[in-house]
Order: C-alpha cells, then structure tokens, then sequence
DNA sequence: CCCTACACGC
DNA sequence: GACGTACGTGTAGGGA
C-alpha cells in the first residue's frame, strides 16, 4: 500500500518555536523551532513509515486570498526575525533527509496540502497530513487523516472521520462552516459577529452548513443571533470561502516525484552536528562514529625513542597523558607534543629518563601550551619534574570565552572550531568497567592528534580572547592563579585522623540509640536512610498530613519536617538523626577515605574551569562544604590541623564582600554610606526596610533583612525569599519592593542590567569575566525570570570571585618573596586559610589584611576578618 | 550505572 | 495568574 505524508511546514515550524525554549546552536543561530520540527519528523517517519512524503511551506505574501478578501490574515504579527532565520534551516534539514519540499507563488501550504490530499485519496494512497492548524480537519475523507501537534508538541491528536465526530459533532466539510460562521482570528477572517464555537456547533447541528442556516434565519432561535446573521450573510458566505483550502491548485509533478525512499544517515548526522542537535544524534544510531579515526585525515606523528633538539622547540603543545580521573593517583602514559617540527609521541620511559625532556619540562623559557595545566603540573610534580613556561591554558580559555559550554578534554573544543582531528577519551579508552589502556599505536596516535589540536587551536582561542577584552583576565589572573591552585592541591591539608575516629565512634552511637527510638516511635523497623521508606511511615502508618510531595512520592525533607515538628515526637528524632548520619557519612568516613594513610593530608582538587559565575569548586573532598552552622558539625573542623608542629591556622574572611560589591557597581548613596561607616549592614537594612531607628531594630527585623540580602546576592524570587523566611510570597515581594526603594540605585542597575544584558547577549563583571544569557529572551517565564536575576546577580558574585583570586594570586607573590614561613592552604569562595610558623602569625595576619582589602580598589572598603588558632575549629 | 532525594557550605 | 526558583559536591537508596 502507498502511503504519502504532507507536513505543513510553517505551521509545524511556527509551533515547534512557540513551544520550546530559544536554543542556540553553536554558531549563536537559533534552533528551536529547527529542532522541534525535526523531532515531529522523525517521530512521523517512525510512526508512519511514508512511501511518499512532502513538506508544503508558504511561498511570499499575497495569496489569491488577498484577491477575495484585501485584509486576509490582516491582523497576524509579523514572524519574529528569531523564527524566519531558522526557515533556511529547516530547508537544511529536509534536504539531508532527502524529503521535497513543496512551495507555489500565491498558494498557502494548505492548498498544496488539499490539491496533494485529494489527488493521492483517488489514486487510493493512505494520506496522512501532520499540521498544527485545525482548518485543515476539513480535509478528512475516508483515506485522508490529520494528526494535529498539541501544545508542548511532545503529544499529538490525530484525527479521522469518526474522530472528528466525536469532537465536533461535525463532517469533515462543515468544519469549513464552522469557520465561516465563527470565524478565525489569527487568519482575520471575520465570520458572524458574536457567534462562537459554541454557537456556531449549535447552528450546524440544526441545519448542516452555513447557506442553510441563512436560508433558515427565522428559524433560529434568539433575536439577537436573528439579527446578527441576517446583517452578516455576505460575511458569512465571505468567511467560509476563505477558510475553504483549495484542492485543485496546478500541479505539474506526479505523485511519483515524492517518493520517499529514506535518508542517507550520514548527511543527517552532518546536518546535526552542524545544528548542536547531540540528543538527535544520539537517536538516530551511532552509524560510523564521527570520531573514529577513520573518519579523520591522516596525521603524520613519530613515536620518539631517542630525543633530540628539534622535538621541544618553542611554543610547543605538550600533553601529559593520565589513565586516571584525577591527577594526584593516575598513572602517565604517555607525552604528546606538537611544534613547528611536528608531531611527536614518547612513552613515559623514555621521557622520564631523557634529560632533553626534563629540561624541556622544566624551562621556564620553553613556551608550553597546555590542556589544563594545573593537572598536568600536579601530575609531573608529583614524579619529581616542576613544569615551568606554561603560557596557555586551553581549557581556561574556553571556559573563560563561556563557561557554560563545558570542555573536559581538547576534543570538545576542537569539536567546536569543527576541527575534526581528535577523538574523545572516551572513544580511545572505554568507560566504565570496559575502561582499558589501548595498544602503543593507537594510544600514541591519540595523544598527537590531542597536541596537535592544542598547537593549532591556541592562537585561535587567543585571539578570541582578545577580541573580547579578557587578556587581562586570561594572563594576568587565571593563568597566575592555575599555578597558585596546583601548589595547593599538591600542599594538602593535614587532618587529626584520631581526632575524626574518635568523633566518629561517638557519632555511631548515638546514631543507634536515635535509630532505635525512632523505630520504637514508629512501631515498625524501616530504613531511615530511604525517603520512601519514611515516606510510607510518616504519612500512611503515622498519618500526618502531607506538605509536599516530590514527583516519586511524599518530601521528607528538613523544611518540611519543621513544619511537623509538634505533630509528633519522632520528627524531632529523625532530624537530628538525619543531621549526625549527614556527620557521620560525608564528614567522618567520607574524609577519612580520601586521607593520604602516610602524610595524613587530603589533596582537594579546585575546578577552576567549572562554576558559571567564576567561582571555584572543590572536590575529592569538598573542603568548601565543611560544616560551620551547628556547633556539632562545627567540630569537624577541630581535625583540620597544621601540618608542622608548632604551626598554626590562619583563616581570613571577607566581611559581606558581594553587598559591598554590589554597592560599588551600582553606586546606591544610601548603601555605600553604610559600609564607609562600617555599620553592621543587616541592622542597616532593617532600619531602612521597616524604617526604624538603629536600637528599635528586633532581632526578628535583622534576621529579615538579612535573608532579603542574602536575596540579593544570590539572586533569588519572591517565592525565594518567602520559602527562607517561611513567610506568604506577597509579604516577601513587599519587603524586597522596600527594599528596593530604600536603595533605589540598586533598582536601577537590576532594570539597566537586564537591559543591557539583553541587547549584548551576556553580562560581566568587573574583570571581563562573561556568562551568555540567551533565555533573556525566552517566552518561557521561568527562564526568562532566571536568567534575569542571573544578569543581575552574576556580575556580584563574579566581581567578588575576581577579587577573591586577585587575592590569592598576589598573597601567593607576596609570600614567595617574604621571610615568612607560611602556605596558602584552602580557598572557600570569601575565605583563604593559610598554615603559619607560630612566630609568623602576627606578621601574616598583618600581610593577609593588607593585600585581601586592597586586592581591587572599590568606592567602599573592603573588609578582612582575621584569626588564628590551632585547628581550622579555633581560628574563628 | 544512573537517577532522585537530601543536606552541607557560600 | 501560573510557572518552580542561587551555585556547587557527596551520600544513600532504589530500579534497570
């Protein structure tokens, strides 16, 4: 049997935009409607499996509609540029699938759809037409079927005789009378006055079509209706012609010239690929992986048994190659570098022993650029080799050109420039448990091609750079910084281990006496640790009442366990079982399994290419989320030791670092007063909030206003805020309104910020730092929300993340050429920790305030708080 | 092996 | 008027 699919294009296109977020492709071309297009064909090609299909799309302006009626489709918007620019696309993306496309000058892709419809329904083909436009239900027979897109455009209606029936109470034909009697508003075509849906199906089911109901006016029923009809017959007869889809337009094509015999997958892949489309990728098969090498010009690399001269000439590309996640345990596996001279690989015994090689390493006048330096300098310090002259960090500088597009290997950037000259780690390599060390040949191929993107991508991610005003950034920070951060990680931080076990046993068992209580309270023995499991005890064997519940079942979590706290007296106990287990498992056995058994240091690894708004993450351990609240957890920290006897901890902190940010940028009179008169700035904000005087603020009033700033600076909601202080979303909008008008230069820069965000693309801070907000634009309020208070609060959070690294980069400087005996242990987003000579103490404290409050001169002070003491614990 | 829920910090 | 609401990392449970 021979089938034939007619897609109406714009409409497909036109909703597909109108139901999914702005996307953008790498080349900054929006994707959206390109993408929900393409999904709706391959879901059609899959369900319907076509003999013959044919996109119809509108060609120019003026249809023969226009003749008939001048003010045809009047009142419809004008396409937005966002969605007409993707049209070529979609043409694109029909043309690698090898799908016609159909167009006709003065026709509407619905006429070319009906001529199609008919002519294949009396060849006795089966017609399916894919649209989103009701109009063309009118076009159902007995071989013809519409599947119409429902809203999100992931489900779909489809429609037959019967179908329409059941909906309707309607043929297929006098669809088209319903139109001429109701009318259509987003085509402007006018119908009867005051007559609806409603109206109209009750006229219809009277009387058949639209020249009946007329001639059978005083049969109606209502004198209104009565006279609206009699003065709109005209309208009507008007109406219904133009909603009718003509069906025997001039073809000249047979039916034949759209036959559809499947597409060629690798022209598809490519066309997604251009498109960024991975999850479609991903979809429709791997085929030939893009990434096999076969794939890729052939690359002439040496694998180097003798070194000589002309192997290190300067730049070169170097990469250290690691079999292992993270740098401190993994072993080398090989080195890759690629100048001028060309491509060369030396397995690592060969490198390790060749004194050409270490001096290569180890010259600071030998350029280097690398892939993320920081590991590759932890790596070789760690076998004894400094890595000197490293100029560029590849991975720094795409994450500094945008940090959202993540890039953990010099594949993914040479996939964006479209280089197609490396695989993925994961290609070489496997994952999982099928994670292996390939063959010299192919491993040694894979590490040239990784230096040999670097060599050729260094200059253009340079120059982009500069083009973007972020030398200063890239050069003068970041790449500093990277070298300061590597030492950190390869210092580590000593941890009291007796210490932490003895706190752990403690901690085991009063988690068992709570565990029995708790399951004494609930009468049944559960698993604490499963929410769902809780779930089931709490809400259904207990019967307390539900406050939320989370898509797999009821919420358990803290706030919601607050609100049930004098319902019953196991709440109480799960709280703060659920606060020592929290203790117990991440900061007792968690630390305990990353301490070196020897040194009894951990080694943090600091991602510096990760966060969206430039701060630093921490991992393996997470020394950034060590427990400060609760004095309980608080004691952890009486494990972080010196790791010199004698020594002691300095920990040094900025005092409301992103509100005084926040006042310089912004320039608010009001605000900067405070802080150049150092007032407690919550009391500050209290006393403008509720306008009260300094000693009429109540403590309830500054706990406000603190979570209002804390608002700020993080850029929460309304809901936010209301959710923080457990207050109604109307009470924390009027007190964020006070707010704003008690510092009405902050007002200002929220509305010029999101403005100008919108025009350029991005927002920055101080230093040039960017992050891209495409959802700016986004019809979804959601996002567009978001992202505005993500233009408004990044530039803080950032300009603070900056000031906090020019910090470190400049404490790291100042130390190397003091007497002093201290290390730069620990950086936590407003806090450095350092480890000191007892003698030293005063002297770094002295040093710390001097170089962390005039790291970057702002129109209001910066302020340090410093102390010291023998744990990480005492120096509070 | 991946997802979800939860909880810790700033 | 609804919408689901900072950024990270780590642990445990639970279903494939």
């Amino acid at each position: 049997m021979k089938k034939i699919v007619l897609v109406d294009g714009n409409s497909i296109a036109y909703r597909a935009f109108f139901a999914l977020p702005l996307l953008n492709n790498q080349k900054g071309e929006y994707t959206n409607a390109v993408y929900g297009f393409t999904t709706m064909l391959l879901k059609v090609l899959e369900m319907e499996n076509p003999t013959h299909m044919l996109v119809a799309f509108d060609a120019g302006k003026e249809t023969f509609r226009h003749q008939t009626y001048a003010a045809y489709k009047g009142t419809r918007q004008k396409t937005p540029s966002e969605l007409s620019g993707q049209i070529p696309l979609i043409h694109d993306v029909l043309k690698a699938f090898s799908i016609p496309r159909y167009e006709a000058k003065s026709y509407e892709a619905d006429d070319i759809i009906g001529t199609v419809a008919r002519r294949a329904a009396k060849e006795d083909y089966k017609v399916v037409v894919v649209t989103g436009d009701k109009d063309l239900l009118q076009l159902v027979d007995q071989n013809i079927e519409v599947v119409l897109t429902k809203k999100g455009m992931s489900e779909v209606d489809r429609y037959d005789e019967a179908a329409i029936h059941e909906r309707y109470g309607l043929t297929p034909t006098q669809i088209i009378d319903l139109k001429g009697l109701m009318g259509d508003s987003s085509d402007n075509i006018p119908g009867v006055p005051g007559v609806g849906e409603k109206t109209a199906l009750k006229l219809l089911a009277q009387f058949e079509d639209v020249e009946t109901v007329l001639a059978s006016i005083d049969q109606v029923s209502g004198k209104k209706l009565k006279e609206r009809l009699t003065e709109n017959q005209e309208q009507a007869r008007l109406s219904k012609k133009l909603a009718t889809i003509f069906t025997d337009m001039p073809l000249e094509e047979t039916l034949d010239a759209f036959t559809y015999t499947g597409y060629d997958e690798e022209q598809v892949r490519a066309v997604f690929r251009e498109l960024s489309f991975h999850s479609l990728l991903e979809r429709i098969g791997q085929g030939e992986a893009p990434e096999e090498s076969s794939d890729f010009a052939p690359l002439p690399y040496e694998v180097v048994k003798k070194p000589e001269e002309k192997h290190f000439a300067s730049p070169s590309a170097l990469v250290v190659e690691m079999f292992a996640e993270h740098e401190l345990q993994g072993d080398l596996i090989g080195m890759g570098v690629a100048n001028e001279n060309g491509r060369f690989f030396f397995p690592v015994d060969v490198a390790l022993s060749s004194p050409l090689f270490q001096d290569f390493i180890t010259s600071a006048t030998v350029e280097k650029w690398l892939f993320s330096a920081k590991q590759s300098i932890v790596a070789l310090e760690k076998r004894g080799l400094s890595l000197q002259g490293v100029t560029f960090d590849l991975q720094m500088a795409s994450y500094l050109l945008d940090p959202s597009v993540s890039a953990e290997e010099v594949g993914d950037v040479a996939h964006r420039k479209e280089m197609k000259v490396v695989r993925s780690d994961e290609a070489v390599y496997g994952k999982g448990a099928k994670r292996h060390i390939p063959d010299e040949d192919e491993l040694s191929e894979h590490v040239c091609r990784k230096a040999s993107a670097l060599y050729e991508l260094k200059p253009l991610l340079a120059n982009e750079l500069a083009e973007n005003k972020q030398d200063e950034l890239f050069y003068e920070l970041e790449m500093p910084l990277s070298l300061v951060l590597a030492k950190m990680e390869c210092t580590g931080i000593k941890v009291d281990i007796a210490q932490l076990k003895a706190m752990g046993k403690d901690l085991s068992a009063r988690i068992a006496v709570l565990e029995r209580e708790i399951h004494a309270e609930a009468g049944v023995s559960f698993n604490i640790n499963s929410p769902k499991q809780m779930g089931t005890i709490l809400f259904e064997t207990l019967a307390l009442p539900p406050v939320k519940k989370t898509k797999t079942g009821y919420s358990t979590s803290a706030d919601v366990l607050e609100k049930l706290r004098d319902a019953h007296p196991i709440i109480e106990l799960i709280l703060h079982y659920r606060q020592l287990v929290k203790l117990h498992s991440t900061y007792i056995e968690g630390l305990l399994k990353v301490v070196d058994a020897t040194t009894h240091k951990v080694h943090t690894r600091f991602n510096q290419a990760l966060t969206q708004t430039g701060r630093l993450s921490s991992a393996d351990p997470n020394l950034q989320n060590i427990p400060i609240r609760l004095e309980e957890g608080r004691k952890i920290r009486k494990a972080f030791i010196a790791s010199k006897p004698g020594w002691k901890i300095v920990a040094a902190d900025y005092s409301q670092i992103e509100l005084r940010v926040l006042a310089h940028i912004c320039g608010d009179e009001n605000m900067k007063r405070a802080f150049l008169e150092d007032m407690d700035i919550h009391t500050k904000t209290a006393m403008d909030v509720f306008g009260v005087s300094e000693q009429d603020v109540t403590s309830a009033m500054r706990r406000t206003a603190k979570a209002v700033n804390f608002g700020i600076v993080y850029g929460i909601s309304d809901y936010g805020l209301s959710q923080n202080l457990g207050i109604s979303r109307k009470e924390a909008k009027d007190f964020i309104d006070r707010y704003l008008v008690s510092y009405p230069k902050v007002k200002e820069y929220m509305e010029d910020v999101v403005t100008k965000a919108r025009k350029k693309g991005y927002v920055e801070t101080l230093l040039a730092r960017r992050r891209y907000l495409p959802e700016l634009n986004s019809r979804n309020f959601n996002q567009r929300s978001f992202a505005e208070r993500t233009a408004l609060n990044t530039p803080i959070q950032g300009t603070a993340a900056d000031i906090i690294k020019m910090s470190m980069v400049q404490m790291d400087k100042r130390l190397q050429t003091s007497p002093l005996a201290a290390t730069l242990l620990l950086q936590v987003h407003d806090e450095l920790i350092f480890e000191v000579a007892k003698d030293d103490v005063a002297s770094l404290k002295a040093l710390v305030l001097e170089v962390m409050e005039h790291a970057l001169p702002l129109d209001v002070p910066l302020k340090v708080d410093v102390s010291s003491g023998d744990s990480w614990y005492d120096a509070k």
